[in-house]
Formats: structure tokens, C-alpha cells, sequence
DNA sequence: GGCGTGCTGCTTGTATCCAATAATTCAGCC
DNA sequence: GGCTGAATTATTGGATACAAGCAGCACGCC
């Protein structure tokens, strides 16, 4: 028989639906505390209950939504208290994973971080505060790459980044903390050509942890989340995933 | 298949059948390299399909077993880097802890830490490795519970520790092993009471490496494991969950 | 005799079905 | 009018049914 036409990556539902939601989470269109069920969200997205439990059941499982006992899923608060723990294991492992890198880097890594360095430094010129969290994201992401053989490492990493990406805005909408984040990466910049582990280390321990106090800063966290209604209302338009 | 009249404690089923799989990678009923197919896990379970691909799915993302394409699952190998990789997160990670655990130690928390050292101690007089490795275990759960309230951190610690476990009885198979082990723990216990993050922090670190050194004292690790065959022959026989 | 092609079965992916149960609502009773 | 309890609903957990894909193999062609 003709291998027909799978030349395209047959990507399987359960894994769109995960993306799916977890954009939907990480973006904010699912608020903390919404509640979510298997059977809406199928019918939202237009597929089965299967590939939606499974993808609920494995954000579950990284924490970004919560199994209520036998009520289905609720997005996760955001206590100061989360957030404070993933920004304190960011900057263990982020720490961790730059003092390993620092003890060998390829200097045209080095070239490449100096780039978005210098993106970021233009665009902070320019007031443009977007642009600076592009350019930033990409140098952390270049950072992260550079343990990507160590895949336990560089996947938990990834993982808690995305997870507070969710604060981007709130983060970076002070220029303060652009300038600030900036220069942390120039820090981070020395303590790599230095070559040293344990400097290094420190140095991106400093880095996150300024990270976090910009990010907390002017925003007021309720520890308590007041329970959103449910599925929002545009639940009934058939979203087809294929969008 | 008849609903089962399970009418005491209501765990699901999946779970059952996650920590009935995990024991068996853990303790090397199934062995590195061999195949896991749903249908067959579930007649050997005497489950449907449904529970054991979720608890399939599950391991999967801790990392004890690893998704083929479209063929499956596979135990994890246990490439030397690998497990390199899993016990420096652990060093990180409960030096990390460790360090935040010693700002403000309980001391009755430390009287029965001192109690397990002391039960560790006595076993090695004995020379029962076994029991010594009892009682190290104990030690250490007992102060991962020193930071549950940061529930990824300890979730995390926990994970990694339940995936080095799968080695142990070549860790303390060898008494010099048990008896740094030991030595270790004494220090820890220094620390602690010192109170100082950094130094508790370091000494953690050093005593986790130590015993990754010992872990792969006399223990050859093929970076590639040969393909075992599949399920094994008892197969066949319906092992009941609720054995 | 070697290699390609189609068949067959094994295995997963998805949908649907059924049962069990917690929450909710509503009616009857005090 | 408020409280208790039974019917109803909402929702998950598990089982099964069905389709589709890849692997291995055998057969036939060159």
C-alpha cells in the first residue's frame, strides 16, 4: 500500500492538546483557580476525553494545574510562596548548570550571547521593554542549550522557566528591571570567560534571585484565589485544534 | 470484566498499577532495556489497558522508562552519564535543602536524626549492610521532610533518590562504602548545627558525590544495553493487583 | 539468488460506553 | 421557615471498541 501522504509529523492529539493547554495556562487565558473538566475541554478543543485527560493528568504532574480530589483540575494559585520556590530552584540549578558550562564553552557560544546582549542593551535604548524580554529569553534559552547534555538538567530548567514566564510583563515592565537584568547578564558574561565554576555559580544565583525581586515588585499576590466560575463561556465555538 | 468489589480504601487503580511497575523497574524485576507493551502489562495486571498506559505515561516522564516512537516503552538504560547526571542534581539539590533546612533546625528533628546515626552505627558493627542501609534511608527521608513545605524541591529529591535506589545494594555492598556513608551523615549532622547554609550546603554536596563514587565502586555500566526480549515468560499468569 | 512489494498481525491512539461517586437540588417533614 | 434526606446531576475512573501505523515475513519478480 502507498505510504499515502504521511509526510507530514503525525504529532498526536494528546501531545496538541498538552501544548494547547499549557499555553492556555502559561498566557494567562485560563486564570488561576479556573476549573477545568475533561468533558468541556473536549468539547472546546473538539476531541475526545482521552487525549484531554492525559495531557491534564501530565500538567498535573509538572504542577502548573491541580487534581481536585474527585472535581476534576483547577489552573494553580500563585502564592508568593510558588513563586518564591521556582525562582529559589531556578537560580540553584541555573547556578549549577552555568558553573558546569563555565568549565568549557565554545567561544563562538560566547560570541552568540554577546549578540543578544547587545540586542537587548539597543533595545533598552530604545525604551522598548518587549524587545529587551526577547532578547533576554534568548540568551537564557542559548545558556540553557549549553547543558542540553545533561537532559534531566536542561529539561527541569526549561520547565521552570516556562512556568514563570506566565510574570513576563509584570517582570520587565519596569525599566529598572531591564537595566538591572541587563547587567546581570554581563556578569554572567565575565564569570563565563573567567572559566570559574563556583563564581559563576554564585554569579547566576544573584542573577535569578534580582529576577525575582523585579518580578514581585509592585505586584500584589493573594495567596487565597477566589474560584473562577468554570469554562468560560466561549466554550461552545468548536475550536478546532488544527488552527 | 466484573467490576471488582474493592470495598475498602478507594485507590485507582492506575496508581496501584504506577507503584506496582515502578517497584518493578526499581528492584530490576523488569530489566534495563526490556520492553513494555500496554497490552500485555494489563493482562498480567489483570487491568484494562486504560490504567496502565496512564501509569506507562507517568514513569515516563520521571524518566524510569522511555516512550519508542510508536512501539512502546523500554526500561531505561543505566548509562553511566545518566546516572552521573542523577546523582549531581541530587547533590545540588539537597545541598540546596540541606542548606535551607539548617537556618532553622528543629532540635527534636535532630535528636532523631542522631537516633537513625546511631542505629546506622550499630548495624555496622554487625556488619549488616543491609540494616545499615535502613537506617542511612531513614536519615535521608527524614531530612528531605525538612523541607516539605517547599513541595517541588522535595517532590523533586524525592524522585531522584527513588531512581538511585534501584542500585543500592551495590552502594553498601561494600563496608568502606556504608562506613563513609556513615561518617558522612555524621558531618551532616555538624553542619546542621552549625547552622550555616553555605557549610551545610557544601557538606552535602561532598557527601552525595561520595556516594556516587561508591555507587559505582566495582560496578561496570554498558552505556548501551542489549535488547531483552520482551515480556517475560510469566506472563501468562494472572498476578491479581491485589496481591 | 537477491531484492522489492504487499499481507498480516501486533501495538498504539482515540473514541465511546458503563459504572461509581461526590456535589447539588429539591421536596417533605418537623 | 429551616433542616434532613432522597433523587438528580456532574464528573471522573476504567473497560472496550475501532482505526491506523509500523514491522516482519513471505512470496514473487528480476
Amino acid at each position: 500500500m502507498m505510504p499515502s501522504k504521511c509526510l507530514e509529523r503525525r504529532e498526536p492529539v494528546r501531545e496538541q492538546v498538552y501544548t494547547r493547554l499549557k499555553t492556555m495556562v502559561l498566557s494567562g487565558e485560563l486564570a488561576p483557580g479556573e476549573r477545568l473538566t475533561e468533558e468541556h475541554l473536549a468539547r472546546e478543543l473538539g476531541v475526545s476525553r482521552t487525549p484531554v485527560r492525559e495531557a491534564l493528568h501530565k500538567l498535573a504532574s509538572e504542577g502548573l494545574i491541580q487534581a481536585l480530589p474527585t472535581r476534576g483540575f483547577k489552573v494553580s494559585g500563585e502564592s508568593k510562596e510558588e513563586m518564591e520556590e521556582v525562582f529559589e530552584l531556578r537560580a540553584v540549578l541555573e547556578g549549577y548548570a552555568l558553573g558546569l558550562a563555565s568549565r568549557d564553552v565554545d567561544p563562538r557560544k560566547l560570541e552568540e550571547l554577546e549578540e543578544y546582549i547587545q540586542g537587548a542593551e539597543e533595545a533598552y535604548a530604545r525604551r522598548d521593554t518587549d524587545e529587551v524580554f526577547h532578547w533576554n529569553t534568548r540568551f537564557h534559552d542559548t545558556l540553557n542549550a549549553l547543558v542540553s547534555h545533561r537532559s534531566r538538567l536542561h529539561q527541569l530548567i526549561a520547565d521552570l522557566r516556562k512556568y514563570v514566564l506566565r510574570y513576563r510583563k509584570d517582570t520587565l515592565s519596569y525599566l529598572s528591571g531591564a537595566r538591572r537584568s541587563i547587567d546581570g547578564h554581563k556578569k554572567i558574561m565575565l564569570a563565563l570567560r573567567l572559566g570559574d565554576p563556583e563564581v559563576s555559580e554564585r554569579i547566576m544565583r544573584e542573577h535569578v534571585r534580582e529576577a525575582m525581586e523585579d518580578a514581585f515588585q509592585g505586584i500584589q499576590m493573594s495567596p487565597t484565589q477566589k474560584h473562577r466560575p468554570a469554562i468560560s463561556k466561549r466554550s461552545k465555538r468548536q475550536e478546532e485544534l488544527s488552527s
